[in-house]
DNA sequence: CTATAAATTTGAACCGGTTCAAAAAAAGTT
DNA sequence: AACTTTTTTTGAACCGGTTCAAATTTATAG
């Protein structure tokens, strides 16, 4: 992904000339609306410098997206270390990542535009994004890591906590509502379900479902 | 979408001409790698023909999915009216999808291009997918219909197992395995699990997680 | 059968993302 | 310093999706 090697300081001045003008005018006019001219324009280069540095627009975003991952795993590390409420972690976790793209929903989108195309290097569900997914699991496993739980739960539960954030994140981008209060409403909401189910989940009754659901995902390889 | 309205026979047979060979392509290359100048030269026409039919490249995508799901309306149509098991009912609905689909998964992919972008027309999630959408949840309306539910989860139910198709159908996409029966097991399992949870949601220690699901739901103007 | 209007088709031109060979600049070598 | 190698930068050219004004065909009216 990145050009991280062998980059000398003016190079790196470049890259970052690049990714900053680029972000700058995405927001103003949005993705599609941004031609690579502007963008080269407005960090005082040629057009096809932008392409040595990021293999193309899309690339830009994704570089986007590391950069919002790297500050939400700050956010969290930090906040993990006081706070040692299951609850409270989960919702940190939660409602930092929509703090930190409060401002980016426009771009945020395009991070998801090759979802359904698993070639794609830029796919969000992708071999090309295995590295930042895990990162992205990882917060959650950190958060969950206070709880006592048995082993096949503390597996689970990270991912579904992250499948969660995936689709909240969706909704966050469709979320009309003033400062998108209804995506928040529903994220506390789940938690504070999800919390629920955990304690009902050790009840006899709900023993064969939680061993089915656990052996069903399992064997899907999802686990 | 369409242009439905006012097509003269040989403007239908033109239409059909480019619809099918942009899809002979896309099967045979791919969706990025078929250019419009070979889709206009397999259906005889002028590069520009295409654009009089459909809005743009991926709007042939979008005519595709509005045909799978005309067929899987009539098959699923077709099933339910001697099947009368809710259980067989939801597997013949799930199934028949990935049936209607099995050949066509490079293309498929370019159904959730725009998933993030809610101002795009062919967001899957969008105002501009609202018809075809609410096609899909009344399968699954139609599918549980055989069932007397609560009112509230009758409305629940669908969106939930067309929440899940959704889902089944990206992960059907990734997956490598022979005929995708990984996806298919997982599907059967999902919907097993589905029904149980029908029964257990019904006593009484699950009530107050039920009402609260339903509230939270509603309020995120969900249902 | 004209004439007129509407629908369809064409192909050239536009636009913008991407590629690439060559130039310029920087770093390393002797 | 002079030369070689590597990194960085440039800008012209390419490619393919899209637009559009003009041409052609088809439908409709008189």
């Amino acid at each position: 992904m990145f050009k991280n090697e062998l980059a000398t300081d003016k190079a790196e001045q470049t890259r970052r000339a690049i990714f900053e003008a680029a972000l700058a005018l995405f927001r103003e006019k949005g993705f599609d609306a941004t031609t690579m001219q502007e963008v080269a324009v407005r960090a005082g280069v040629a057009k096809g410098a932008a392409y040595y540095y990021f293999p193309g627009k899309e690339a830009i975003i994704q570089a986007y997206y590391e950069a919002v991952q790297r500050s939400h795993e700050q956010m969290c590390g930090a906040a993990f270390v006081t706070d040692k409420s299951l609850k409270s972690r989960l919702k940190v976790a939660m409602h930092s990542k929509f703090d930190l793209v409060r401002e980016d929903r426009k771009l945020l989108g395009v991070v998801f535009r090759y979802t359904g195309e698993p070639e794609n290097p830029l796919s969000c569900l992708g071999k090309g994004t295995a590295e930042i997914r895990e990162r992205s699991v990882r917060v959650f496993e950190d958060a969950v890591a206070v709880e006592p739980l048995p082993k096949d739960l503390m597996r689970l539960l990270p991912l579904a906590l992250w499948a969660l954030q995936m689709g909240l994140l969706v909704m966050f981008l469709y979320d009309g509502s003033k400062e998108q209060q209804r995506t928040r409403k529903l994220a506390d909401g789940a938690l504070d379900l999800t919390l629920k189910l955990l304690v009902l989940v050790k009840l006899p009754i709900l023993r064969p479902v939680r061993s089915k659901l656990l052996a069903l995902l399992t064997e899907a390889e999802l686990l």
